[in-house]
DNA sequence: CGCTTTTGACCGGCGC
DNA sequence: GCGCCGGTCAAAAGCG
């Protein structure tokens, strides 16, 4: 796990992300790293509400799906992540509703860049805390979440089979906290990310 | 020593 | 109900 990354992405040294004004049409190291995918005429990043097979309002073009993050977050920080976070999944998950919340899945937001690594520091510290095999894919899918305490922000790595060059990586939830590395601040992307994908 | 990674077990949802 | 599948747990190993 040696991070050379900073030959793929800059973004992380001082010299890419100074301005960061990020337009995705502006900024040329995203533009240039991003991978247009036209299966579903989709370039870049991916949006995914995980609503199986009910009415899928996904969100996303809604406008009022900010406040539904910001909710989860706020939730998530009552538990204590080290030892039962699982509760609230399962409440997230929504078996029941009791009375009052309905089913509210966290969104997620992923995209693809171009890396010989797997592990795109974007200044938050990460565990591992799961591995899985992807059934049609020769590359194993990891899984971690942010260290900090009450951040239950997590993400998932994959590598396509397709196309090995091809990192995918999908972030669930947002950080409410700092970073905590002397990154620029990669959460004003993320957030810009957001502002993009629920507003198509 | 305290942290992270590894890795099989486990768990809930879903299709059959 | 059973088995698959995606996701998570947790004990042990690894590493600075």
């Amino acid at each position: 796990m040696e991070n050379n990354f900073t030959s793929f992405f800059p973004l992380s040294s001082s010299a890419a992300a100074t301005t960061t004004s990020l337009n995705m049409g502006s900024y040329h190291g995203f533009t240039d790293y991003f991978q247009a995918k036209e299966e579903n005429g989709f370039s870049g990043l991916i949006q995914e509400t995980e609503d199986h097979h009910h009415h899928a309002v996904v969100g996303g073009l809604n406008g009022n799906n900010t406040n539904n993050n910001n909710s989860n977050l706020s939730s998530s920080q009552n538990k204590s992540f080290t030892n039962g976070s699982e509760n609230e999944e399962k409440l997230l998950l929504g078996t029941k509703k009791k009375g009052s919340e309905k089913k509210i899945r966290k969104p997620r937001y992923a995209f693809q860049t171009r890396s010989q690594v797997d592990i795109l520091d974007d200044g938050y510290r990460w565990r591992k805390y799961g591995q899985k095999a992807v059934k049609n894919n020769k590359f194993p899918r990891s899984y971690y979440r942010c260290t900090h305490q009450g951040c239950n922000v997590k993400k998932q790595v994959q590598r396509l089979t397709r196309d090995e060059g091809i990192v995918v990586t999908t972030y669930e939830g947002m950080h409410s906290h700092p970073i905590e590395k002397s990154t620029d601040n990669f959460e004003h992307i993320l957030s810009q990310m957001q502002i993009y994908t629920t507003s198509f």
